[in-house]
DNA sequence: CATGTTGAGGACTAATGTTG
DNA sequence: CAACATTAGTCCTCAACATG
């Protein structure tokens, strides 16, 4: 798979770059910002002016009206601000949301990372057996029959901020509408799926923790989501150890989905972060 | 298997903003 | 002021694709 697409050399003098080494992409987003779009924003960080403080240190910013600079003064002040408080909402609402992944280095500590199992069939008709859910170095696992219930799972999604998920766009969340009642997940959800194919990077979860040298225990590689199927189907007609198997998995699953944002946010912000701004 | 979303592409429009 | 650049929004297509 995945020749990746090459990352090109770095476009700045190295001095520029220790500068915003330590920076998370948030202070460099300037798309959040009314009337800018990726386009004006590039041609800021062409301009150095490569953070939130950048923008509000100069007094005079080419292809900025001393007008204009007024209200982006206000705005990015009202960004820090609610940066400081952690309202990630601020700026969900104002950022499209395939560039959640700019969301990741700022609110790391209220990510919850998210992951499925099912009986089967297509999206929306089998019913969920277990949902994973990890967060703040912690393991939440809910199942079917046992601790899995609508008020649960949002007492526990609802204490973080941001939605780590494989494919859960078109999956995981659109599932648990269905099946759960009375459940709106509205959080900012951060899909790693599209976050890969943006780099170029194709194929399962699987796929790309091996890309990323990633391991599993011996017990759970090779399996798949049809294998989680079958082994709930063994737990129903009383294997308790499948139940094992399959939480082991479902966790493995779940945790993984934390390293890999990490890796691609990284590399995201490498390729379309103000370190490489030709393009 | 069914499903729905994506990015990338293009092609418009209307509006807004900047510059000399 | 005119010329230019950019954005947001709409629409459209397209094939590719990963989920349990």
């Amino acid at each position: 798979m995945c020749d990746g697409k090459k990352i090109t050399a770095l476009s700045r003098p190295v001095k520029c770059m220790l500068k915003y080494k330590k920076i998370i992409m948030l202070k460099h987003t300037f798309t959040i910002l009314p009337g800018v779009g990726t386009r004006f924003e590039r041609h800021l960080w062409r301009e150095g002016v490569f953070t939130w403080e950048d923008f509000l240190t100069r007094i005079h910013i080419p292809g900025v009206s001393q007008s204009r600079k007024n209200i982006f003064d206000r705005e990015i002040t009202k960004a820090l601000h609610a940066l400081e408080k952690g309202d990630i909402d601020y700026f969900s609402i104002r950022l499209h949301h395939n560039e959640y992944w700019r969301l990741f280095d700022a609110f790391h500590k209220d990510a919850v990372c998210l992951d499925i199992e099912t009986m089967g069939g297509p999206a929306g008709y089998g019913e969920v057996t277990i949902v994973g859910m990890y967060g703040r170095d912690q393991m939440h696992t809910l199942i079917k029959d046992i601790n899995l219930d609508s008020g649960t799972l949002k007492d526990i999604l609802f204490q973080y901020k941001l939605i780590i998920t494989y494919y859960g766009r078109v999956f995981d969340i659109p599932f648990l509408h269905k099946s759960i009642s009375g459940l709106k997940v509205d959080m900012p959800n951060y899909d790693l799926c599209f976050a890969a194919r943006r780099l170029n990077i194709k194929g399962g979860l699987k796929k790309l923790e091996a890309y990323f040298g990633m391991r599993r225990e011996d017990s759970i590689t090779g399996m798949d989501g049809y294998d989680a199927v079958k082994l709930w189907g063994k737990y129903i007609e009383g294997d308790e150890d499948a139940l094992k198997i399959l939480l082991k998995y479902n966790e493995a699953d779940t945790k993984n989905l934390y390293q890999l944002a990490e890796v691609l946010s990284m590399m995201l912000s490498r390729e379309y972060g103000p370190e490489n701004i030709n393009r």
